[in-house]
DNA sequence: TTAGGGTTAG
């Protein structure tokens, strides 16, 4: 174990003036280093040096995998493999690097071949970084997996492990399990306790996250601008608007940072809770706004049927393409882009206003701008026209999706076949429905209701009388949660 | 060499 860290120092200590200050220069020239192409040279430099002790060529390659990380993780992966004897912390980094960039399951990979090397020896970071990649994948098998190491390796009662493995079990869906790693912590900050609220309220436990916020603060721990992103949007989930009112004067009042994500949150909570005038306010307050800033707001609008005002919003939105933010003494440009939130928001708001043209437009340039549309986008075109009573506009449209139509999308269509009542449409669409979705009895009701419109009072009994044989169980007929009978 | 845990829009 102590191996390649002893022999690593062993060596270090063991050079002379001269292998020291070359140790020191590469250092410095890496420091310094000002891009990839620069960080390569020094790279083959030490490669093709055959004098160079162990211990520097560890040392450098190190510094140089530290400098790759965030620049080049694939780079910065070779390197930890030409690493005679890399430290835990060439691994961590690398782990850490593979963390800042799209979901990989690369440190998981690493960790395991940790586990099975045995050295270097994970510490609580490795711990903390391959947890972190569990709960963003999610790998639940392999996170539990980690705990197990965690509980071995006597790195159990840190804080840091403990918050990750709560985090993780929570991303996982699994809050029990999460709630049960909280409750075992003898230390619990402000990170702990909103960790364990936020993963309540996303999984909709919203009573038990506004109940864990109380109890936070009997127990002296002081929420911060986290914790009340999480308890906020619990009160738009609930429409709570009263909490949710409190809560923004309590921001106010503690002096919270009521940064992007504070205010967009309470965007959110006002636009849920029916005061779309408040969230407007507190939108239009913002000195610096992000895409799900202005998504929240279009959405907003979009839900209280302003069309008119989630459009102009979108315009804005794209006027005001550069937001100028600083950090420090940089200051930094960014572009905000809409992205799929925000269409779905614009889409759904030219449906409920019948917009139709507007909507066409909104679609094509979706699509110019490469966002890729999901069910949810088709679903709004397809309300659109249906909501416009333009069925065969619709039907031609969900004929041409490249992805199969979900159920919902087919009863809007229904819906409004009935409406209209179209009957030969209806039947067709009825029959993608019922394919789909043959056990669901809200469909035989909207079926049997577009019979009824059109009087066709035998076919209509027909279908009841197949709903009702599978309301005694014949087939297995699943209601939905609004058409359930009492009991 | 000196890193880490919690948040937001449909």
């Amino acid at each position: 174990m102590e191996m390649g860290y002893g022999k690593d120092l062993y060596e270090r200590l063991n050079l002379d003036e001269e292998e020291l200050a070359e140790e020191e220069r590469l250092a410095s020239l890496i420091k310094k280093c000002p891009n990839m192409r620069v960080l390569n040279q020094i790279h083959a430099h030490i490669l093709t040096h055959p004098n160079i002790p162990l211990s520097t060529l560890s040392f450098t390659l190190s510094k140089i995998l530290c400098f790759a990380a965030y620049r080049n993780i694939h780079y910065a992966r070779t390197l930890l493999s030409q690493i005679p004897y890399p430290t835990i912390f060439a691994y961590n980094t690398v782990m850490r690097g593979f963390l800042s960039q799209s979901p990989s399951p690369e440190p998981i990979f690493l960790f395991k071949k940790l586990v099975r090397k045995k050295f270097p020896m994970s510490n609580t970071f490795t711990l903390a970084f391959v947890l972190k990649c569990c709960s963003i994948l999610p790998a639940f098998e392999e996170g539990k997996q980690v705990h197990k190491h965690v509980i071995a390796s006597g790195l159990g009662e840190n804080l840091f492990v403990q918050t990750s493995l709560l985090n993780f079990y929570t991303k996982c869906d699994e809050v029990e399990l999460g709630r049960k790693v909280f409750d075992e912590m003898r230390e619990r900050n402000v990170v702990a306790w909103s960790a364990m609220i936020g993963g309540y309220a996303k999984v909709g436990l919203v009573n038990e996250a506004l109940e864990l916020f109380r109890e936070m603060q009997k127990g002296g721990v002081e929420p911060d601008e986290v914790t009340m992103v999480s308890v906020i949007s619990a009160c738009a989930m609930t429409g709570a608007l009263g909490l949710g009112k409190w809560l923004h004067t309590f921001i106010g009042k503690k002096g919270i940072k009521n940064d992007l994500e504070v205010s967009t949150a309470l965007v959110n909570m006002y636009a849920k809770c029916g005061c779309i005038e408040k969230a407007h306010e507190v939108f239009e307050a913002m000195p610096v706004k992000d895409a799900k800033a202005w998504s929240s707001m279009i959405v907003g609008f979009a839900i209280h049927g302003l069309a008119k005002e989630a459009i102009e919003t979108f315009a804005k939105m794209e006027e005001a393409k550069v937001i100028k933010f600083t950090v420090l003494v940089y200051e930094w440009q960014a572009k905000v882009e809409p992205n799929h939130v925000t269409l779905i928001g614009v889409l759904s708001a030219c449906a409920h206003g019948g917009l139709v043209v507007e909507g066409r437009k909104y679609w094509s340039t979706m699509l110019e701008s490469g966002i890729e549309p999901s069910m949810e986008h088709y679903g709004c075109m397809v309300d659109l026209f249906c909501r416009a009573n333009q069925i065969e506009e619709a039907y031609e449209f969900v004929k041409s999706m490249p992805i199969a139509p979900n159920p919902a999308i087919w009863r809007t269509m229904l819906v409004s076949c009935k409406k209209n009542k179209m009957l030969d449409k209806g039947e067709i669409v009825a029959d993608h429905l019922l394919q789909l979705e043959p056990l669901n009895a809200e469909n035989y009701i909207l079926l049997s209701s577009l019979y009824a419109s059109g009087s066709h009072w035998v076919k209509m009994s027909i279908v009841r009388r197949q709903m009702k044989e599978g309301n005694q169980g014949r087939s297995r007929l699943q209601f939905h949660r609004n058409q359930r009978p009492r009991a």
